[in-house]
DNA sequence: TTCATTTTATACCAAATGGTATATTTTTGC
DNA sequence: GCAAAAATATACCATTTGGTATAAAATGAA
């Protein structure tokens, strides 16, 4: 890795807390050079454009909690422990080393409508993504004898995600731990009814 | 109501749809005088600020919401109609005069977060009552017998709103209708449960 | 109808925005 | 250790930002 490879990686690094925060719009590029102490022209020697780095800051952050859920994950067995992985890290996620400014896919989903299409399907693909990977969750579980038979497994994974990044935007807007608390535990219920 | 408070009016019904899509941040005075075709001058001779305009709309658009789901609740009796009004009105919001842009609370939740505290605040106020709103109407249902005495009231609001906002934000994401379907249908189920 | 008051438009402001051309420094292969 | 290449900083650019002073126009009570 040579000095220009360094040097990207610490503008994303220093800069995706930044954009999870505050958004793409919100972000300046005095916000960049704050959080990274180089000048502009250092940045866009190294980047074409704030989207650029706006999208590369996505990755990094999305990389930084999918991480954490498949280290987590890998420590289970069933296919039941492995779906409470997710009640278990946004239950005390502050343990893990969590982005800063909360789940990615919300914040990006939320404020990407048309107006920056690139990083609206980086959060597209995201969410599919993560659907997959209950889903599959679920089927194997089915295969296993682990859960029923007749569950849904696309609307179960629809169902989790939605109510988990609810719970997120809950939790970030009151601040309210057993909010968060209460809804995971519903969650943890869904994931025992299966 | 005289000129000015038509006027006032007037500014804040054709902003409101451009806070809610493009958020606080992303809103320019421009947008604004593109919005309403007047200049700024008239624009910041009824408001003394782009804050003041932006606190006027989300009020706007919340009440939107909130006079939709108030008038289909009346229609019903039982408080399990009731509660499935949030089913029947996100599932074809179509139908409805909904704000443009999805739910003001997601998008102020997701978009203010240290950065315009009199905005969050009004977002956590409409979150809170509309929790109250929904507690109420479980332990009204306990009282007459229509759900089960053992029913975590507020569990069930908290994981109820939570499922709600994933699923807007969801559908805003992927445009799958079937996706909202199948979500708005697990409510359905929780609120069949109670 | 008049005239004071309110409402709207014009024309401006300083600051911040994203971005760039160029100069300077730092790496890096030899 | 040195030149070529790459990375970084400086100084600038046009545009847009939120906002305002002031002039023009519309309104409304007498």
């Amino acid at each position: 890795m040579n000095k220009a490879e360094k040097t990207k990686q610490f503008i994303v690094e220093m800069t995706a807390p930044v954009f999870n925060e505050k958004g793409y719009t919100g972000t300046s590029l005095n916000d960049m050079t704050n959080a990274t102490g180089l000048t502009k022209g250092s940045i866009y020697g190294n980047f074409a454009s704030k989207d650029e780095v706006a999208l590369a800051c996505f990755d990094y952050n999305l990389k930084k909690v999918n991480t954490i859920i498949r280290q987590e994950m890998d420590k289970k067995t069933t296919c039941r422990d492995k779906l409470m992985v997710y009640v278990h890290i946004y239950e005390n996620f502050l343990k893990h080393p969590f982005p800063t400014g909360g789940c990615p896919i919300l914040n990006t989903a939320v404020e990407a409508d048309d107006t920056h299409p690139l990083l609206k399907q980086k959060a597209v693909d995201a969410f599919l993504s993560w659907k997959d990977v209950i889903i599959h969750l679920i089927e194997k579980g089915k295969e296993e004898g682990e859960f029923s038979e007749d569950v849904n497994a696309e609307q179960t994974a629809l169902t989790m995600i939605a109510t988990i990044e609810g719970c997120i935007m809950i939790a970030k807007l009151t601040g309210k731990m057993n909010y968060r608390n209460a809804i995971m535990q519903s969650v943890a219920k869904m994931v025992d009814e299966l």
